[in-house]
DNA sequence: TTAGCTCAATAAATCGGTTTACAGAAGCCT
DNA sequence: AGGCTTCTGTAAACCGATTTATTGAGCTAA
């Protein structure tokens, strides 16, 4: 705030003709303000000759309404935030894409922030968007502890979790189910012969990780045999996924499957495999999470669980519209299924393959 | 705008305690708002003693202000926009993430939005970021026509084209040295002892591909010896990209190697030839565009062009503020230089390898 | 002492819409 | 004819800040 508020915004070069105001088109139709308000805004009192007038009017000036003028005298916005982890992570961009496009056909303006997978930026990114008096809140939690929920009680704004769901809270949230999914890749692997399975996953807190790990060790509990299954945390950025995962492979014994949970565990695991000449699935098998192009262009293509990343922005969406025309309904949480594409880095495990 | 407009936007139950005005300060402060409001701004003409209260009435009160309030009296916006093609791209990603944290720091608030690749949709969103009355605005074109630009001087907006920028327009472009970049990864294969290059672009009408285009044939030129370099517009999708590459794999004679100029290219090409169990680098070398976290884990890990991702964001940002204070500067037109990594998908062409 | 000047503080206008409250016309019923 | 309702249309208040024009106090110089 501080230098754009000195700074002085707006020395640019006037237009050579104004925007046109409603009170220009109002002139020009020969009604007052507030019926072309009332045009605009499809409401039905008002004479089919004015209404025809109006758009005429509003034709010839060319003239569009500006949202900030409209937004301020709503008492709520017809604004909503969304707050991801990562612009980077084509995942979040693919949920980004698609939650612009609905809010847009309903009419609302997305403004679409990160929080760097940092507490203290989303905390600020859900601060300013307060500021802004958005109408609601998609959240992609940076974390599970979900801090900054005070908050946005405070403001009884309606907010939907979205990806990152806390088991409790007093949100809706949408998100698939991971339990199941990750149940259903372990049977995989244990059926395929597998009976040691590195799990790499970026941080026991996110609310999904934990599902996930839940998820696989309640399926490995319910095995006819045991299967060890070990689990590394591996954080949420590259570099200490890599040395992670380096540290691990270090020992023995290795793992004869891998499960990622997520991007760059995956990443990180692809590369110390190649790094020490292993192949898959030969040496090790190895699944992720998410689906990347680049995953099919491997050799072999990457098995992974795939999340069905439109159903969720569609569902955050409609949870989020049914938010904001009912404040008092009941919490609502969604799980969508997965679907898992067994490819070619999974095979049958051969004892001294 | 037309359902959000009639949706009752705004039944959610009122904030128990109503954010704080600025007239809430005031009265608490025993001030006027307009004393407020230069404190806020840190005008200078406060008294000592005022500015205090003002200070601790604002502590006491939590308060915040309204941008929308704040930008509607303000002739110009504290607000940039800035329109991407793709949100699944994370080069795309990496620029939105690199230029929100610059916007922050100098204090606009960034409303980024994306075209979809599509010049229709391009328009409607600088149509839809003029109704905000940004500031300014950065645009990654999703067309070289720039169809677009008759609107932008229209309304006397500061603008910076970025990475796709066309070779005359009335407006600032920031992007890399394409031509460099090309000529020298050419010059690469030709030494290599390649002699039949396939290059895979997206279309001609995008002006940074037209750059590599024209640095690639420049450097074939001026080679001792004749490079038969065959260009192929594969689309902007991975579909096209994938049905493209495959039609000119099903033909003879193939080439010895592939510069991809943009990923869905380099997906494809990498596709096709595991499609043909061709072997890289031995039966075919690859160098592909942009630097992705899961070049380094192929096997071999593929060779490509790299641009300076945060250089670019901040050389458009600095533009842009700078155009925003001068907007009768003489135009600007920025290049940085890529750098290559070449890595193990490119070697030498041993014939009948 | 008084005109002239500087400086801090504020009342009021303003940005561009939306919403409220009310007025006037028309239609209906008794 | 008079009372009641319904329906359109508008004046004016309002959203929450910024900016302008003005006031009044305090200080200096003549």
């Amino acid at each position: 705030m501080a230098i754009a508020g000195n700074r002085r915004v707006g020395q640019s070069r006037a237009r050579a003709v104004p925007r046109p105001t409603i009170y220009d088109v109002a002139h020009k139709a020969r009604v007052s303000p507030a019926t072309v308000s009332k045009v605009l805004r499809g409401v039905t009192t008002v004479s089919r000759e004015n209404t025809a007038r109006v758009n005429e009017a509003v034709q010839e000036l060319g003239y569009r309404s500006d949202p900030l003028a409209a937004n301020l005298r709503r008492n709520k916005r017809a604004l909503v935030g969304l707050i991801i982890p990562d612009f980077k992570n084509p995942f979040f961009g693919a949920l980004v894409a698609s939650i612009e496009r609905l809010a847009e056909d309903s009419g609302f303006r997305l403004v679409a922030v990160s929080s760097s997978e940092s507490a203290k930026k989303e905390k600020a990114q859900i601060e300013a968007l307060l500021d802004w008096r958005v109408g609601g809140m998609i959240l992609i939690p940076s974390t599970g502890e979900l801090t900054s929920a005070a908050r946005l009680r405070e403001e009884a704004i309606p907010a939907v979790i979205l990806d990152r769901v806390p088991p409790a809270s007093a949100f809706d949230g949408v998100g698939v189910d991971n339990a199941e999914a990750c149940g259903a890749m372990v049977r995989h692997f244990y059926d395929l012969g597998h009976r040691r399975l590195l799990v790499a996953g970026s941080s026991p807190d996110l609310p999904n990780m934990a599902e996930r790990l839940a998820g696989l060790r309640n399926a490995a509990a319910s095995l006819p045999q045991p299967m060890d299954i070990e689990i590394l945390y591996c954080g949420a950025d590259m570099d200490s996924a890599n040395r992670t995962m380096a540290g691990r492979f270090a020992k023995a014994p290795l793992p004869t499957a891998v499960f990622a949970l997520y991007i760059q565990g995956t990443l990180a695991a692809l590369r110390e495999i190649g790094a020490r000449n292993l192949t898959i699935p030969d040496d090790i098998s190895i699944a992720g999470f998410d689906d990347f192009e680049w995953m099919q262009v491997m050799h072999p293509p990457v098995a992974t669980v795939i999340q069905p990343i439109d159903d969720l922005a569609r569902a955050a969406w409609a949870q989020l519209l049914h938010r904001i025309d009912h404040p008092h309904g009941k919490r609502q949480r969604t799980q969508l299924s997965c679907r898992i594409e067994y490819r070619g880095s999974i095979a049958e495990f051969r004892p001294g393959g």
